[in-house]
DNA sequence: CATAAATTGATACGGCGTATCACTAAACAG
DNA sequence: CTGTTTAGTGATACGCCGTATCAATTTATG
C-alpha cells in the first residue's frame, strides 16, 4: 500500500515531466499527498494537507494534471467540484458513479451513451462535440445499511 | 412577443405565488426581465439589467424559480452556470443540446439515458437516485456556417 | 387602518480560483 | 562545478459568485 502510494505518486510526478514540466520540491509533496488519496477531494482539502506549500502551487498542479488526464473532476451532487485520480486504465473518457452517503465512486466505462446521444441529436441535425454526466446514488454497501456512514 | 412575454412574466409570478411567495414590485422586474430572455443567462447578467434592485433580491428570485421548476440551472462546458426558462411542456427532468457557438439550447425530453443508467447500474448493485447530464455541440445553423456568430 | 410576517437591499462575508511579481530553485551548457 | 536561463514558487491581492445578516420597508390580512 505505502508501495503502491510511492509508485503512484513517482508515476504522477513522470506524467507531469512528460508534459515537460520540472521535477520540484513542492510538487513532489503535492503528488505524494494525491497519491495518498482513496477517494475524491477538493482542491481546499488538499491543500489543508500540506501547510508550508503554497494554495497557487497546489491549484496549479492540480490543473496540470488534469490537462494531463491523471486526474479528472467530479461534480458532486451539491454543485461541489472535486478531484479523482484517474485509473491508470481509465485514462479516457468515462463517467461515474458517485455514492451520495459514503463519497465513493465507481468509473464506468462501456456505456453506450455517446451512441444513444448522437442518434438523438442526428434526429435534429446537432453536432454533439462533448458532454458532461454524472450519476447519483447509493452504492452497494450503503444501500444495505442506509444509516451506518455520516 | 411583447405580449408573450408580459404573459410569461405573469406567469412566472402567479409560479411563486401558488409557492406562498408575495407578489412585490421588485419581483416582478426580475421575472419581466427573465421573460425577456430568449436563451440561458448568468445571474449577474441579469442583475445587469436591474439596476435599481439589490442583488441579493435577484438571486433569491433565481433561487425560488428553480425550486419551483419555472428555470433550471445548465452547466455550460467552460463550467459557468446559467439559468434558462424552462419550457413549461418541460418542467419535468430533461437534458440540453448546447450549441457552444450561438448559445442555443435545445431541450431533449424522450431519452433513455435512465433506463440505460439503470441497467447498467443494477450489474453492480448501484441505486442510482438522479444524475446531471449537459450536451455540447453545435446546432444545425452553426454547424452549417460555422464561421459566422461570434 | 393596524398588525404580523415576508421581503428588500446595503453590507459584509466566505469559498474558490487566478493574476501578479519578486524571489528561488531546477536544468543545462560550458 | 559554476554561471546562466527559465520555470516554478508563494505571498498577496484581486475577482467572481453566491449567501448571511439585519434594519427598514412593503405586503397581505383581519
Amino acid at each position: 500500500m505505502r508501495n503502491r502510494n510511492y509508485a503512484l505518486a513517482d508515476q504522477l510526478l513522470e506524467t507531469l515531466e512528460e508534459q515537460g514540466h520540472r521535477d520540484t520540491e513542492p510538487r513532489r509533496k503535492v503528488v505524494a499527498a494525491i497519491a495518498r488519496k482513496n477517494r475524491h477531494f477538493t482542491a481546499e482539502e488538499l491543500r489543508g494537507e500540506l501547510p508550508g506549500i503554497g494554495r497557487a502551487t497546489v491549484y496549479r498542479a492540480l490543473k496540470l494534471l488534469v490537462q494531463a488526464g491523471a486526474l479528472c473532476r467530479v461534480m458532486l451532487a451539491d454543485g461541489a467540484l472535486h478531484y479523482q485520480l484517474n485509473d491508470s486504465a481509465h485514462h479516457g473518457h468515462h463517467h461515474h458513479l458517485l455514492c451520495v452517503h459514503c463519497g465513493e465512486s465507481e468509473d464506468v466505462q462501456g456505456c453506450d451513451i455517446e451512441g444513444q446521444l448522437h442518434s438523438l441529436a442526428a434526429a435534429r441535425q446537432f453536432q454533439i462535440t462533448g458532454h458532461w454526466l454524472e450519476v447519483y446514488g447509493q452504492c452497494y454497501s450503503c444501500a444495505d445499511s442506509p444509516t451506518l456512514p455520516a
